[in-house]
Order: structure tokens, then C-alpha cells, then sequence
DNA sequence: CGGATGACAGATATTGAAATCTGTCACCTG
DNA sequence: CAGGTGACAGATTTCAATATCTGTCATCCG
């Protein structure tokens, strides 16, 4: 009947929404045209999210936590020093952030503008799981006397936040401007040192 | 003629201006709105700002000027060291934006708005202002030796954008979440670690 | 004559009626 | 009978007509 008589499924749905999302934007991205997208009525839809919010949340959080999985994998490399750990972290996550901004903007602005309207937890569970890898790469670094610090997840914390500038999508304009590179590496070298013992 | 018929200088506009956007919004602030408030014809308020984007811009750049002359004077206190002076530095500009966004949230929306809207010069003047402020004291304290490091001014950015959380209008609604104090006490701490020798 | 005025043209914002969307649910259909 | 449908009520958005605002300037006034 429909292009894709696939049975449908939560996955099938995300993806349609990402796909309308890019075209239309957040504000003009409605149920209607998810489910005119996917061949079906708005009501199986509905079937599957309960409401419009809590669909813009999942696809959100898709796409927050494919982030963190390819940041997990600097946590688990081996043979890092915890300094070096550390500074591939940070800019792993610039990077990534970066990328996602400059490949596809109009899917960026619609996922920043999601970011700020969606539920606070699935943001805040996003930064609760960034901060838990950084705190497990300074956990490491203090057991093998590479850092000092009362606090690990304190000191977590604090790195991200002295680095929201370089991943917060709010500064995602600046990102292309020139020197943003060395203001990145300044913060980070005087963090580094501030970790050390 | 008027309530106040004194002659019109800009800096009576000015304060029209301030006392209009605190009352209307920038969304609904007119020029007109400005010229009633003085008892006068709109078409004097262009005799003294040739736009309304003008107008706007020199309101913020008041507004922000303020911030930076509270923070000169401790730029200039005398029998401060170095590490001591970029802590209450740090604080003090902390501070004073947190006091202007509870002590009177209308009008610090508004000047956040008009931040983003108005001319990039004005703001791009005011952190080139501050970050110049910053340098003076991490030169000082390169002098006396107590910090390390190539260049004072990179590192004066580098302070500067590492606390844009605790500073940038953007977040100032985390500013009264409860623990934002020990946040931004962590990211001190750590600078300032980093600057020692 | 220096400074203020208000009528005016084009740009922008407001408003309210019509169109669309969200979320529900009784009813299909394979 | 599990999964899908589409009509429906109330909420939200769109759109075009109307009102207001911006910026200019010929004219006025002390």
C-alpha cells in the first residue's frame, strides 16, 4: 500500500522524524507529515509515542547518545596516559560537535532548538553521562598519580563546564570563526595544568 | 510644555530609552514610545541617534560599560597578589551579572536580547575590554613571578571564555540553581592552579 | 537660524477569521 | 484480536487585511 509496507516500529518512526525534521525545521515538522512520510495515518503514530513531545524527545535523545557512545570509546582505548586521555576527550567532543554543525546545519539548528524546548532530563542525562566518562578519566588519572584532586566528579564537572564555549551548540556560530582552534587549545592546556600534581 | 522640559541631550534619551525597554520589552519598545516618555516628537529622538538600531546600541554599550568600570577598580587595588586578584576578579564579574539578572530580570532580558541583536562591535568591545583587564593582572603576575606563562593575553581569553559560563547571559538561568557556586569555585580553582608557576 | 515638529511613504507588527494540527477513540480489517 | 484507521473537539498556526512604526524632510517657531 504505502512506498514502505515494512511494519512499523518505534526505530521506523525516529528515522521518518529525523527525515522531516531536516526538511521542514522544528517549528513545521508535525505528526501528520511523520506519518504522511511513513505511508500510515498520524494515529498509528500515536500508537507508538503518546504524544508530539515525547517523540521529539526520543529522537533527541537518539541523537545525543550517539555522541557519548563514540566518546565512551576514548574512555575504554588503551594505553593512554590520563593527560593524553583527557585531551583527546575534550577534543573529541569539540570535534564531534564541530562536525555535526558544519555537515548538516539545518539538522543542528533543529536539534539545538530541540535541546532547549525537550524535557530537562533528557539534556541533563546526556551531560550526567558525559561528565561520568570525564570523571572516570580523572578517577584513573589520581590512582596513578598523574592528578590531584579532593574530587573527582567535582573536577569532572568543572571540566566540562570551563569547556561549554567549545560544545555548547549556543556558541555553535563561533565554531568557524578563525582562532576559535588556539582559544580551545589555551583553555585546555591551563586546565591540564591544573590538574597535575 | 512637557513634564520635563529641560533641553534634550542624548543622555536624557538614554534614559528614556532604558526606562521604555524596562517597561514595553525590545520587542515593543518603539522610538515613539521614547519620544512620549520625554514629552517630545519622535522626529527629535533621530535628531541625536540617526536609527533605532542607534539608539539601541548606545543603551548597550551603557549597560555594559557599567560592569566594566566596577571591575577597573579591581583591576587597580592596590596590595592584592596576583592569584588573589583573578579570583575576586573572576567572582566579581560573577557577581555583578547575577545581581543584575535577579535584581531586575525584566530589564536583563531585555539587554540580553538587544546583546544579540545589536551591533557585533559593541559586544565584541566590551570582551575585548574585559579580556584586556584580565591580561593586566596575569602580566602582573607573570612579573612577580607568580604565574607561568608564553602569552598573558591568550591566557586572559583562555580565563575568560573557561568561565563564560558564569558570565554569559545565556545561562543566566542556571545562576540560581543551588550548586552553581561550588561550579564555578571548581573552574576557579583549576585556572587558577593552572596559572601557577 | 538652530532646533523641534508632524505629515508622509515604505517597512514592520498586530489581529482575528480560516486552516491545520494534536490527541482520542469507536470502529475496521487481515 | 493486534494493529491500523479516520472523524472529531479543542488547541495552535497561518494568512491577509489593518494598524503602527521607522526614517525623512519641508515647514514652523522662539
Amino acid at each position: 500500500m504505502s512506498p514502505t509496507s515494512q511494519t512499523l516500529t518505534a526505530e521506523r518512526i525516529l528515522e521518518a522524524t529525523e527525515e522531516v525534521l531536516r526538511r521542514h525545521g522544528p517549528a513545521k515538522a508535525t505528526v501528520v507529515d511523520v506519518a504522511r512520510a511513513l505511508g500510515v495515518s498520524h494515529g498509528s503514530v500515536y500508537r507508538h509515542f503518546r504524544t508530539k513531545a515525547a517523540l521529539r524527545e526520543a529522537v533527541t535523545k537518539r541523537w545525543l547518545d550517539r555522541t557519548t557512545q563514540v566518546l565512551a570509546a576514548i574512555v575504554a582505548a588503551p594505553g593512554l596516559d590520563p593527560e593524553t586521555r583527557v585531551r583527546e576527550w575534550l577534543a573529541a567532543l569539540f570535534a564531534a560537535k564541530r562536525r555535526k554543525a558544519f555537515d548538516d546545519p539545518e539538522l543542528f539548528a533543529t536539534y539545538s532548538v530541540l535541546t532547549t524546548e525537550t524535557a530537562e532530563t533528557v539534556v541533563s542525562e546526556h551531560i550526567a553521562d558525559l561528565t561520568g566518562q570525564l570523571t572516570e578519566i580523572v578517577r584513573v588519572g589520581v590512582d596513578t598519580g598523574a592528578f590531584t584532586t579532593d574530587d573527582p566528579a567535582t573536577t569532572a564537572v568543572a571540566l566540562f563546564r570551563a569547556t561549554d564555549r567549545f560544545h555548547d551548540p549556543h556558541y555553535a556560530r563561533e565554531w568557524e570563526l578563525p582562532g576559535v582552534e588556539g582559544e580551545f587549545e589555551a583553555v585546555v592546556e591551563l586546565l591540564i595544568r591544573g590538574l597535575r600534581r
